[in-house]
DNA sequence: AACCTCGGTGCAAAGGTTTGCGCACTCTGA
DNA sequence: TCAGAGTGCGCAAACCTTTGCACCGAGGTT
């Protein structure tokens, strides 16, 4: 079996000892290191010439700049990091994907960290990523230390009013039109609200704007404006962590007040799965019996039993808007010009209202709907 | 508002005007700066009494060292490069968090590429890596260039006889047991599999040992041994994209063969998705008319219509295996001892067989699945 | 003919850290 | 008193690139 050698294209420094620096390749091309490298640039001083002379002698020798000296030398390193709560859940996996997109486009790399949702890690990590010297930052707090050096934006959990930037999606206007469809379309009064637990613990500081908070306020909003009755018995909360196993149990209990809910509103995909799960267990016909619908769409909600009604985020969008916003905010820096606002620099990004069968509606066309 | 300020922890260079370096420690500690240098890096020549000065000092001062200056020294970066088909796939963004908390905890930093299982793409994410002086690589590859440079292991498409390491799921061991389950337990004999095109494509190149090639021969191998029939229609293939339509596609021709099968193993969660999309939408009761069995859960997939059959992947296993391979192969390389192949360098991590409803079974405790 | 301009290029410094080498000093034992 | 062995620490090179400044020669201007 041949080595793996016979496939790399391009030329490849044949003498395995070291890669060649901008002095080999100055050597090689008759001329300083300092025009080797504005060639390189594409710097309008070289003129054509010589920059072939450059190029040639660049990948004869299979030349690539190294990365750390030029980043010692121009204080940047073209490094963007992303600070998420989990990469493993499908939300941030699906913005980073799309951020790393528009980001490498730009010559960015990207450097993930994971939070564990617990502000120190946080912490440590942002300082990790300060330490790497990053040029710029896609973070989705949980609730840690907040960077005031180089630029920032913000997605998910919001810090508002602080002139950092941010797009996350738009949790109030979400919650209005669940709210409403089981309000005013299926004639629901009694709904529940099934979340995570607000305000700060000992591992998260700072939780007003998190997505679960945002979301609670809203639906607490919009059943005050329609006169409907938030009962605290009807507040059910699972743990911090949005695990399945604390929504079921959260599920348990609210089922079994007085007066149980005929409608429950899960603030996010993995708590309307415990829901179902549990709701299920009970016994309960979910679409009948009672509603259920989910803000943020489970992977293949169309194939559960019932299929779930839910909001579909738009998550690339949200990763690209972000990263550009961010890029502007590089731009912007590398140019000089800081305050530069031009663009918006806080956005929502809206949700759609996918309508299946968990909220009551009726089966049209049921099998229909285009996988993702 | 305050200002994000006053959160950070520890001292802060309160001048803002740049960076203390190693030099500005040295200074306020009135040692030089090798001192400091090796002070903070524990270096018994340097007795507790003048670290106990650096130390302070560097506090003080709030200094944190240049990684870029360090890594152009050193000739060493604390970076790993993981490369993978689309990090918004539950499988690589489950692997990538698991290596990442052993590869952290060894002080090393990751930086993520996705290929898009383009055999190009993989190329030039390589070589970005490798101009970042990535000390590792983590890769999941697309078929493309095949790096031979630097400790480096391979997960999921596996790269055999040629010395680099690999960690992959028994692609040949699941496959024996779906086939068994389906043929011995539930006497099916007429038993199709549903896979992605074998062999390379315009996109990718060297496809011997990809997972989908790996299942399906897998697949032929263990119904010869049963002597159980494999026509070639019995063969469907979704896309290279492994995408959920193309699935539902090749299912729906599937079943309109003269003699269907009774029974579907899926080579993937996202094609085992189509086709139970696909059954449902041409009427088949699933469990009762047809088996499905997939392999590599889907997510949820015990609240699915009807609960599928599926083999486990240890995901985060596999990404702390692999990470930890690659750490023994640093760690090697830093001592000088190269080929101290103490450790095995080739793995394969186990499936386990969920049994649930769609392969026929009865439902049996059928809510009592805890959650994930 | 003296002066300027300007395109093209090179010199050398700067950026911050690590580390081989060796200096200066203090003990010990003869 | 001195050789020899530690001990504690500093000097300076090396890592590689970018970039301000200056130089040089050619062509144009006055």
């Amino acid at each position: 079996m041949p080595s793996s050698q016979d496939q790399t294209p391009g030329p490849v420094d044949p003498s395995r000892r070291r890669r060649p620096t901008l002095t080999d390749v100055a050597a090689m091309a008759g001329v300083s290191v300092s025009t080797v490298s504005r060639a390189l640039d594409g710097n309008p001083r070289i003129p054509g010439e010589t920059r072939q002379k450059v190029v040639e002698a660049a990948t004869a020798l299979g030349f690539r700049r190294n990365i750390s000296a030029r980043s010692l030398r121009t204080q940047s390193s073209m490094l963007v990091g992303v600070v998420v709560p989990d990469i493993a859940i499908a939300f941030y996996a699906t913005v980073l994907k799309a951020a790393q997109n528009v980001l490498e486009a730009a010559g960015y790399q990207v450097v993930v960290m994971n939070t564990e949702r617990d502000a120190q890690h946080e912490t440590v990590a942002l300082r990790t990523l300060q330490d790497r010297q990053v040029d710029g930052l896609l973070v989705a707090t949980s609730g840690g230390y907040v960077p005031d050096r180089g630029p920032v934006v913000f997605f998910d959990h919001v810090i508002p009013d602080t002139g950092l930037g941010y797009v996350s999606p738009d949790n109030a206007g979400g919650m209005t039109t669940l709210v409403e469809h089981l309000a005013v379309v299926h004639g629901h009064t009694r709904i529940a609200f099934l979340g995570v637990p607000p305000g700060p613990t000992a591992r998260t500081q700072r939780m007003e704007h998190a997505p679960a908070t945002e979301r609670l306020e809203a639906f607490r909003n919009v059943m005050g404006a329609r006169r409907l009755p938030v009962p605290p018995e009807y507040l059910a909360y699972g743990d911090h962590e949005w695990t399945e196993a604390s929504a079921q149990q959260a599920v348990a209990e609210l089922m079994r007040v007085a007066e149980p809910p005929t409608a429950i509103i899960a603030a996010g995909d993995t708590l309307a799965l415990g829901a179902l799960r549990q709701l299920r267990a009970d016994q309960y016909k979910v679409g009948t019996d009672i509603a259920l619908v989910s803000f943020d769409d489970p992977v293949s909600s169309d194939l559960l039993d019932p299929p779930m009604t839910a909001l579909r985020r738009h998550d690339r969008e949200l990763g690209e808007i972000s990263a550009r916003m961010l890029l502007d905010a590089l731009e912007g820096r590398k140019s000089g010009v800081a305050p530069k606002t031009e663009h918006p620099t806080e956005t929502r990004v809206p949700l759609d209202l996918i309508v299946r069968r968990s909220c009551g509606c009726a089966p049209e066309t049921p099998e229909s709907e285009p996988p993702p």
